[in-house]
DNA sequence: AGTAGTGTTCGGCC
DNA sequence: TGGCCGAACACTAC
């Protein structure tokens, strides 16, 4: 469910709801009440990374789903709703891990550039940041969420197999054409994914991730959890290139 | 059947 | 003060 294109998906789904008032509202939360919903007209929905914002005239819904997260539109679930929203024209109900309530103006926030799924999103931005943290690991910078917000463990392996980089160079190592590159496969890999997950083949895209061969015929995968957010990483020693 | 995981936050401990 | 670590969350797929 998480990373960000899945979020992109979300929102085109409810695009429906824009414009509509709440006239129910419930669920098992206990992280923000769902009666302050009612009688209240969504204005927008928007997404910051991970982030689902459902947003009103003067507070905004933040919805992350964690790792378990789901949602289901107009159909019904097994599991007890965390929060859902009723409109006449049909109800969004929530699976998730977190729910806040945001009182404050989105812009003051949020650092939109830093999301790769966004209009505003700035590479050089993202580069400078990079240029700050040089002792930071490639893998672990790529997890960032204000570097590069809405990218998860997927897109961090598929990226570094594609720019031959290995998950353990250090940031401020990597040449700044290879950083380049890595920036921008990193949005283009966000919209493939978004693509991908539209069409239903998205597992059949990985290259690397949850892969056992590398696609070279350079043998096994090493598989390994590295870095300060100890998730896994799937590379191989021989195409990707270590920069210490 | 058991385990690891598309993720983040929080509290405790050096 | 801060960085590191494990737990918690709560469900699915292999």
């Amino acid at each position: 469910m998480p990373e960000g294109p899945s979020m992109v998906i979300l929102k085109q789904a409810v695009e429906g709801f824009k414009g509509k008032k709440i006239i129910e509202a419930g669920g098992t939360t206990t992280q923000v009440d769902p009666l302050l919903f009612v009688n209240h007209t969504v204005t927008d929905f928007k997404t910051w990374g991970k982030h689902f914002l459902i947003c009103f005239k003067k507070f905004t819904i933040r919805i992350h789903f964690l790792l378990y997260g789901k949602y289901f539109i107009n159909e019904p679930s097994k599991s007890p709703a965390k929060l859902f929203l009723r409109f006449k024209n049909g109800e969004i109900h929530f699976s998730v891990g977190s729910i806040q309530l945001i009182e404050e103006p989105l812009d003051e926030i949020y650092d939109w550039s830093a999301d790769v799924m966004s209009d505003d999103w700035d590479p050089a931005a993202a580069a400078q940041k990079l240029k700050d943290k040089p002792k930071l690991l490639i893998c672990d910078a790529l997890m960032t969420q204000d570097i590069f917000s809405g990218v998860g463990n997927i897109i961090k392996n598929e990226v570094l197999y594609r720019c031959k980089v290995h998950p353990e160079s250090l940031t401020g190592a990597v040449p700044k054409a290879r950083l380049s590159k890595l920036i921008k496969e990193t949005r283009i890999y966000s919209f493939q994914f978004l693509e991908w997950k539209k069409a239903n083949v998205f597992a059949k895209h990985w290259i690397v991730y949850k892969q056992d061969m590398c696609p070279k015929g350079h043998g096994p995968l090493q598989v390994k959890v590295h870095g300060r957010f100890k998730r896994r990483t799937y590379y191989c020693e021989r195409c990707q290139q270590l920069f210490k």
